[in-house]
DNA sequence: GGCTAACCGAGACGGTACGTCCAGTCTTGCT
DNA sequence: AGCAAGACTGGACGTACCGTCTCGGTTAGCC
C-alpha cells in the first residue's frame, strides 16, 4: 500500500497557472492562436509539466470550461407568464452577448477546438451548451405544464435547433437575417 | 492601357493543380492537417506560388468550393406534396450523409476554416450551404402556397434553424438524441 | 554573312543601366549582399536581360573593373630619386585607403569574388591589382637602372610580395603590427 | 550560483555531429556551397541546434579551425643551417600544397570566409595562419642568431609578406610567375 | 511596307535556403 | 516523483533569390 502516493504529489499551485494562463492567452488571442509554448511561459511552468497532465489542447480547454474559467455567459431562461416572450428574449441576450468580440471569440474558440478533435466535441459543449441546453428543456416544460406549449413537442429537439441557430449565428457573424423573435416564433409553432 | 497584361501570364495548370492537391489533402487527413508545404510538394509547385495568389488556407477552401472541387453533397428538398415530410426527409438525408467519415470530415474542415478566419466565413457559408439554404426556402414557399405552412412564418428563420441544427450535429458527432421528425415536427408548428 | 547583325541590336542603354546599378549596390553593402535580383531592379532592366549577356555576378564586377566604374584608387609610385622612400610611400598610400570603408570593402568584395569563383579570379586580379603591379616593377627597372637595386632581383617576386601583403592586411584589417616601412626594407635587402 | 546549470545541458555529440559535418561539406564542395541546411541534414540535428550555438557559418569555420578539424598542412620551417634554402622549402612546400585542389579550396573557403565577414577575419586569420607566422619568425630569430640575417631585419615583416605572397598566390591560382626562390631571395636582402 | 529576328521590361514559374517558431521528448538539479 | 529550465530532433512557416520561361512590345535588317 505504500506504493500509491509515492513521490512529490502534484501541483495545485502550478495547475492553477497554467489554467489561468490558457485562459488568459485564449480571450486576448483566440484559441487558435494558443500555444503550448506560451502557456508554459507565461504560467511560469515547464512545458513537460502541462504534457504530463493533460494530452491536448482541448483537454485544457474542457478543464477550463468545467472550472468555470472559460464559459460562455449566463443567461437564464426568465420565467415571466409567457414562454414566446421568455424564449425569445433567451435567444435575443444570447445574440447580443455575441456582438461582444470577447463572446464571440469564446465561442468560436470552442467551436474551433471542437472541429478539430472530434473526440473531444461532445466532451466540450456537454460542459458549455449544456446548461443552456438544461435551462430551455425546463422552461419548455414549464411552458408545457401551463398549457402555452402542446404536449407532442420535443423538448430536446427545440433546445438543440435553438443552440444551433446560436452556433451558426456567431460563425456567419451576423451575416444572417432572421431575427430572434421569428425563429421562436417558428419553433413554437406560431 | 499597357499595363494591364505585362509579364508572363498566371498559370491556369498551376491553379488547378494547387486546387486539386489541397482538396486530395484535405479529403485524405482534413483540413487541420494542411499545410501549404503539403499542397506544394503535392502539386508540383513552388510554395511561393500559393502565396502569390491565395493568402491563406481558408481563401483555397472557397476556391475549392466556389469551383464545386469540394462540396458538400447536393440534397434537393424533394415536392412529394407533403411540405413535413420533404424536410424531415431532407433532414435525415443530411444526417445519414455526415455519418460517412469524409463527408463530416469536410463539414468539419468547413467549420475550422470559417472559425478561425472569421472575415473569410459568410464567404464559405454562403458558398456552401447557401444551396441548401435556397433549396429549403423555396420548398417552403410552396408549402405557403399549397397551405401547408402559415403565412406568417419566416422561411429564412426556418432554414438558419435546420442548417444550425445540422451544424451543431456535425459537431457533436452524434451525440444528441433529438431525431430529424422530431425537429421538423417543431419547426412547421405541430 | 547576313546573320551577323540581323534583330535588334544590344541596348548600350540598359547595359550601362545596370553595370551602374551593380556598382552602386556593391559600395553600399558589399559583393557578398550583391544581388540579380536587385541589379534588375535598381537598374529598371530584366533580369533576363542581365543573364543574356552576363554569366556570373563575378563578370559583372569584371566588367566594371575593366570600365573604371570600379577600381581601386590609383597609387602611382613616384620616382623622387629614392627608392626605398618611393615604395614605403606606395605601401602607406594605399595601407592609408585600405583605412577608407568604402575602398576597404571594395578590396574585400574584389576577393569574395576572386575566391568563390576561381575561373575568374586571374582575370579580376589582372585587371584591379595589375596597375599597380605593373607601376612597381617599372619604378624596379627604374631602382635597377640608377644603381638602387642589385642586377639579380627579381621584380615580379618583389611587386607580388608587395601586394600579396596589402592583401592580407586588407582580409586582417589592421590586425598585423609590421609596418610598411619595414616591409620596404626587407624587400629592398636592407 | 544557482543559475550556472539549469536545464538539459548542451549535447556535446550533436556539437560534434554538427562540425564534422560542417568540415566534410567544406571539403566537399567548398565553403561557398556550405549551407545550415545541409549542415543539419548531414549531422542529424535540428537546423536550430546550429543557431543556439553558432550565429554565422564563418564561426563554425573559426570553431573547425580552432579543434583542428579544419586545418591548412602543417608545414613546419626546417632548419638545416641555411636559412635561405629554409625559407625557400618551406615557400615551395606551401606552393606544392597549394596545388592539391582540397588545400587550395580550403585556403579559398578561409579567404571567402574572411572576406564577407571583417569582424571573423582576424581570429579566422590568427588561427589558421597564425603557426606559419610563429614558424616562421621562429627560424628568422635563429637565423639572426647565426649571423645569416642582420639584425635591423622585422621579423613580423617578413613573415607577413610571405604569408600575403601564399594568399596571393592561392587567389590568382598559379597565374603568377615569380617563384619560391626568387620571392625568399628578395625578402632576405640578396 | 511587311517580315523576321533578336532585343527589351515585366513578372510568373519550380526550386532551395533562409532564420524563426512550435511540437513533443529528453536530461539536468532542485524540492 | 513532480517541477522549472532548457536542450534536442523535426518540420511548417513566410520570405528572398535563383535561373528559366512566357507574355506584349520595340527596333533593327532584309525582301
Amino acid at each position: 500500500m505504500a506504493e500509491a502516493t509515492r513521490g512529490r504529489p502534484r501541483s495545485e499551485k502550478a495547475r492553477r497557472a497554467i489554467l489561468t494562463a490558457a485562459r488568459d492567452l485564449i480571450t486576448e488571442s483566440g484559441y487558435s492562436e494558443l500555444t503550448i509554448q506560451a502557456i508554459a511561459a507565461r504560467s511560469g511552468s515547464g512545458r513537460q509539466t502541462i504534457y504530463r497532465w493533460w494530452s491536448s489542447k482541448a483537454l485544457i480547454a474542457a478543464d477550463l470550461i468545467l472550472e468555470g474559467e472559460l464559459t460562455l455567459p449566463a443567461q437564464p431562461v426568465r420565467d415571466t407568464g409567457s414562454l414566446e416572450r421568455d424564449l425569445t428574449e433567451w435567444l435575443e441576450g444570447i445574440a447580443n452577448a455575441m456582438a461582444d468580440a470577447n463572446v464571440a471569440s469564446l465561442m468560436r474558440a470552442l467551436i474551433t477546438a471542437a472541429s478539430d478533435d472530434p473526440e473531444e466535441a461532445k466532451l466540450l459543449y456537454s460542459m458549455s451548451t449544456g446548461p443552456y441546453h438544461q435551462g430551455i428543456v425546463e422552461r419548455l416544460k414549464q411552458g408545457k405544464a401551463s398549457g402555452q406549449l402542446r404536449e407532442s413537442t420535443d423538448e430536446n429537439a427545440v433546445a438543440d435547433a435553438l443552440i444551433g441557430t446560436v452556433l451558426f449565428g456567431a460563425l456567419t457573424a451576423g451575416a444572417r437575417t432572421s431575427t430572434p423573435a421569428s425563429v421562436v416564433n417558428v419553433l413554437m409553432g406560431r
